[in-house]
DNA sequence: GCGTCGATGTCGGGA
DNA sequence: TCCCGACGTCGACGC
């Protein structure tokens, strides 16, 4: 038996073969022919030419690859008769298994791609929340921010404002706004409620969209929903800019 | 400009190559080395050799791909100043694009792996609700299902059920039982027993292992846990059909 | 290390 | 097709 080799890069099979996952759930591939890759960091994935950028099946990091081949004759037999060519087993963190038995590999290759510089991101749930930061009033004529991330006990609320009567006023922003997130808010206004510092608090639940039934379940808990343009929101930044 | 020929199988390109994405954010990747995965299904991934299996940045299907040659001195240069061998645009179905500059392709290869005859998966919710929804004793004697997937304004209840005495049983089942499923369970009991028709609505908690937080909470609620032996489970299915 | 929460989530089922 | 919740979710971040 071979243990892996140190891949200096990333490496990719092409093999007929068959997989056996096993871990939090079992999963089973029969026979075909299928590319699997090994990435440096230890990830092995089983790729049919569908299912978009997803595998078929998959072990994660932290894992080890170990192979052997098993001499002819041997349990584990191609379904055809002919004996596997390798046997690779997976190992991965809470016992979980990867089995790849390979009939036959049709092609292998490895590359040495070095470190990636890394990926830029823009218009994720940190940009809305800055966006609402600096235009409290899209919650209200005269509203104003009192600060973002205010720390309660049981987590930090996005937003705190206070509204044109002095008013307290928790907002929770998403992306997209589900039920969970109304949970969360209607915990955190709950809370606050209870600090007659603050009392009484309201609560706004800001998205770019808000599925039906959280709107239901905001209404329920006695919230507002604002649902925000993103794009006019960036277009009220840039006019502003444009002042100054 | 040639458009992606059409692919039999699917093709791993290593190039030195710059990626932009637009769509649900914008995204950026530098020039270095990478591999592009086209899958038959039209879907372009571009991977470095870390993150497990998710790529850097990708396209779902459906998209298209095309390919344009540009002629030296043309915009679009690698910082480096050598002209770029090929420009890739793929195209998503909300306007998203996907752009791949690529300077230098390092290799190149197509494979043919066929139709995948596919993925066995056991032991996920949906098998574990329907052996419960087969299996209304498991709650109790006299317990009969009403119906799976009962249809309330903020979601639908796993399981409708019916006691011994006729009252009814909502289910909420998980395959692990944490405390976010008492909380569904706790909104679809409350919001039940507001319609004069169902209440008095029990709720059961049922899932393979429930954690002791959930089981407290659940307790607090007023709601039963049960705890469900999904080999044992499967063994009454097998012992009933051998009945019949 | 564990819990919480976001994600270009992706994927599959029911209306 | 859309809507909605599960997922082998995976990862990032905070405590």
């Amino acid at each position: 038996m071979r243990h892996a080799a140190n891949l200096t890069g990333v490496r990719v099979v092409i093999a007929r073969c068959e997989v056996d996952y096993a871990g939090r759930l079992t999963a089973h591939l029969p026979m075909a022919p299928r590319l699997i890759m090994v990435k440096k960091d230890g990830a092995v994935s089983v790729h049919a030419d569908d299912r978009a950028y997803k595998p078929l099946n998959w072990m994660s990091p932290p894992c080890t690859l170990s192979v052997t081949a098993p001499a002819p004759s041997q349990p584990g037999e191609d379904p055809a008769g002919a004996p596997l060519e390798e046997l690779w087993l997976v190992k991965g963190r809470d016992g979980e298994t990867l089995k790849i038995a390979i009939a036959e590999i049709l092609d292998d290759h490895e590359y040495d791609l070095g470190v990636d510089p890394g990926l830029e991101k823009d218009g994720v749930e940190a940009h809305l929340q800055a966006l609402l930061a600096e235009n409290p009033g899209v919650f209200g004529t005269g509203y104003r921010l009192v600060t973002r991330e205010y720390r309660t006990p049981i987590g930090p609320v996005d937003l705190l404002l206070r509204d044109g009567d002095g008013g307290y006023v928790a907002v929770e922003v998403k992306r997209r706004g589900e039920i969970d997130g109304v949970e969360q808010l209607t915990r955190y206004v709950e809370l606050m409620n209870r600090d007659p510092q603050l009392s009484p608090v309201s609560g706004v639940f800001a998205a770019q969209l808000i599925k039906p039934q959280a709107a239901v379940l905001a209404r329920d808990r006695g919230l507002s929903c604002l649902t925000v343009d993103y794009d006019a929101l960036r277009g009220m930044d840039n006019a502003e800019d444009r002042l100054f």
